[in-house]
DNA sequence: TGTACATCAGTGAACGCGCGTTCACTGATGTAC
DNA sequence: TGTACATCAGTGAACGCGCGTTCACTGATGTAC
């Protein structure tokens, strides 16, 4: 079959270099992530990794990609939520969907938000990401005094949350399960801007 | 007078490079600032930084010290405020205190989480330093379900809230005055934790 | 007080390390006839 | 089907840029007598 094996080979190094890519990221931070820490992980030579990418910068907007593919499949697959943020079950259902997604992505996320830090580019894309999130909130706080101010202050809330106790494992949350962790959230989103 | 001169010109310069730092950070970012951008903007060689600092890390420690120092003497200042986070207007004495720091101190603030990315030295250390406000924090909440676990919620909160009205300069934010972000913020912790 | 020497802040060219990136080469796979 | 050539994924040594860091030098300030 012609043009088969080469392509499949290509795809799985690009593959393997993506894994890899993420793995080593989540060890050691994307700034602290050379090229050839990547290649090394994938048990490719150094100058196999141009073959598949120009940079770092764009193994990490594929690695974003592939995350918002997936993502946007599971959007599609929610079959309606409620969108009324007045009931506690509706809240817990929004913070639980997030915590899990940050969970089960966090290597890339982190990511992201380091290469936000030093990198324009990416702080304009990682802001566009999230400003439908946030205009999407706000639109569920339309009861609420300043809906879009009170958005950014709950995502960040959230967001700085899910840092502390999935990424820095911070020692004080160490005893909190998954769960609790959503409901302390829930509670607090709750009564602030309901109670 | 023997060795005043001297003494004073060099501690002119180790300050010029300080303040340079400071600007610097604010303007392009800890981790994309190099040694060299400080001393052009201080109007001093190259080599002159190593009179002063072994590196940019150690500068960086220079620049906390001195925060710590004038913040120590700012809560050494303050006679007595309420403890009793029961009452909103505690609540907003806290956030208002917290939101000024912020706002006077932002470069090095910055710059400090941007070193603990990168370097696991600076991780630690501002750890360590958050932690007692942090404790404070929970004492506070002695009241509340979690009080360690809901304080580090809190602080996450106002920490994000800050960063992104007074770094990013988030648009949605634009209208939003500095009281209008202390109440909102007073706001959500107050019916969140009491409500 | 004056002179001769020592010390020190500051200078900037040069050095060298780390790492991203290239490129000539290999061997395997695909294509043409 | 077999043979000869083309293409391509992968290799890893070498190259070179950027930048941190050094160091011999300058001129000014301090010290000794």
């Amino acid at each position: 079959m012609p043009g088969i094996t080469r392509k499949a080979q290509a795809a799985e190094t690009e593959a393997a270099l993506k894994a890899s890519a993420v793995r080593v990221f989540d060890r050691q931070g994307y700034l602290n992530t050379k090229i050839t820490d990547i290649t090394a992980d994938a048990g490719r030579s150094a100058g196999s990794f141009y073959n598949h990418f120009k940079s770092k910068e764009e193994l990490l907007e594929a690695l974003l990609a592939d995350l918002l593919r997936v993502s946007d499949e599971e959007v599609l697959a929610d079959d309606e939520h409620s969108p009324d943020l007045g009931r506690r079950d509706a809240i817990r259902w929004h913070v639980s969907q997030y915590w899990n997604f940050f969970g089960a992505n966090k290597a890339v996320l982190i990511a992201l938000r380091q290469a936000a830090l030093v990198d324009q580019r990416f702080a304009d894309r990682v802001a566009g990401l999230l400003e439908p999130d946030v205009h999407h909130l706000a639109d569920h706080l339309a009861h609420c005094a300043r809906p879009e101010a009170t958005a950014v202050a709950i995502a960040g809330l959230c967001q700085q949350f899910a840092y502390a106790k999935l990424v820095e494992g911070q020692p004080v949350l160490a005893a909190l399960a998954d769960e609790d962790a959503i409901d302390l959230l829930t509670g607090l989103i709750d009564r602030g801007i309901n109670g």
